[in-house]
DNA sequence: CGAAACCTTTGATTTGAATCAAGAAATGAT
DNA sequence: ATCATTTCTTGATTCAAATCAAAGGTTTCG
């Protein structure tokens, strides 16, 4: 069984987080996996790309993000330890993405390939029912910050941030947080300054 | 089998445009289901309460939606013919959700309840691969209007909607549309004009 | 260490969409 | 058909955030 110092034992702890998972359907999955290291700012996926793999973060953090014709980007999420990253649609059909994924810090990552995800998904049932479980989590999570998107104003946006992820705070520059709230970093700028009085 | 004159013809044409989907595992999962008939305006998932259904429309349209604090409402998306909604993070877990559901016609639905969608997803193999592919499909969707949310234009937003989504502009009240796009029913208004020139 | 690049803050100005308001048109109910 | 309600359009005004601009900070790395 993989020890506490494996990298593979944050995989563990977040699938028997969301479900049960016997030692031995792990040690079906573990020989898939393959360990990636990635540097600050590289990327895994770029608008236009075909994705080959999902990722699982063991450390460092990654952003998906879209950039639009002026090249403004909006980020759509933040991903850290723990966390997955992948973009199944383009991974399945074969069909090239519209987002990007990028590291935002060096870091180290668990990465399945397309067979072997498909692999996993189909043969080891525990892996299967985490999947629908954590996608159906992020789904909820899209689906809510979709609504607040456009009906929350700049404030109540980074209070919401503030409230809901105040780690990311510490660890991302400002103007990556702006992105990912949807306003300007001049914007954010003054609201930090008017909420610090 | 069931023939082309039952609901179920549709949801099964639905199924194999994602998977292929024997008739033998079709068997299997017809009779978990329930017909349900919705009215114009009937809630079938209030903001607070614990989701107990998944739902199909063979017949209808429904909206999901968020309410903020001053009554204002946003629309995630809308569903027709073919398309599911669902709540499965309040489904699964028991929980409160913060969206609600509504139908926007008369409709009929076919049901499945928290029992046995989870003997589908885990006891019919086709079901469960649909069910990662419906769902990653979503999530692109989702990841997707969430960046552009942000990043668009009032018009911008019209326009790829009138490109994408043409069926429900003649379907659906322009005020509905707006609280979609995230802008005002007077901004849309505005816009209209201004393109029909 | 020091220069360069990058990020954040602050100020002045512009602007586009929201808001407020009222009338027209469409829809639905009796 | 008629009335009541809801939805849509148009106009005037306001306002919040974007933009433009420049000066401080901070980090990076040769």
């Amino acid at each position: 069984m993989p020890n506490k110092n494996m990298p593979y034992a944050l995989l563990l702890t977040e699938l028997r987080r969301v479900v049960s998972f016997p030692d031995k359907e792990f040690l079906k999955l573990a020989p898939l996996i393959e360990k990636v290291e990635v540097r600050k700012n590289e990327h895994l996926l770029k608008a236009g790309d075909i994705s080959r793999s999902v990722y699982f973060i063991v450390e460092g953090c990654l952003r998906q993000y879209l950039i639009n014709s002026n090249g403004d980007e909006r980020n759509i999420y933040f991903k850290v330890e723990g966390g997955w990253c992948s973009e199944l649609q383009s991974l399945l059909n074969k069909t090239p993405t519209d987002l990007n994924l990028q590291a935002l810090e060096d870091g180290k990552l668990l990465a399945l390939n397309e067979k072997n995800w498909i692999y996993a998904v189909t043969h080891i049932p525990p892996f299967t029912l985490y999947f629908i479980k954590a996608q159906q989590e992020t789904n909820y999570m899209l689906k809510k910050r979709l609504g607040e998107a456009t009906i929350e104003t700049p404030e109540e946006k980074y209070m919401r941030f503030l409230a809901e992820e105040p780690q990311l705070l510490l660890r991302l520059p400002l103007f990556q947080i702006a992105a990912y709230l949807g306003i300007t970093p001049e914007t954010l700028s003054r609201i930090r300054k008017k909420i610090s009085t």
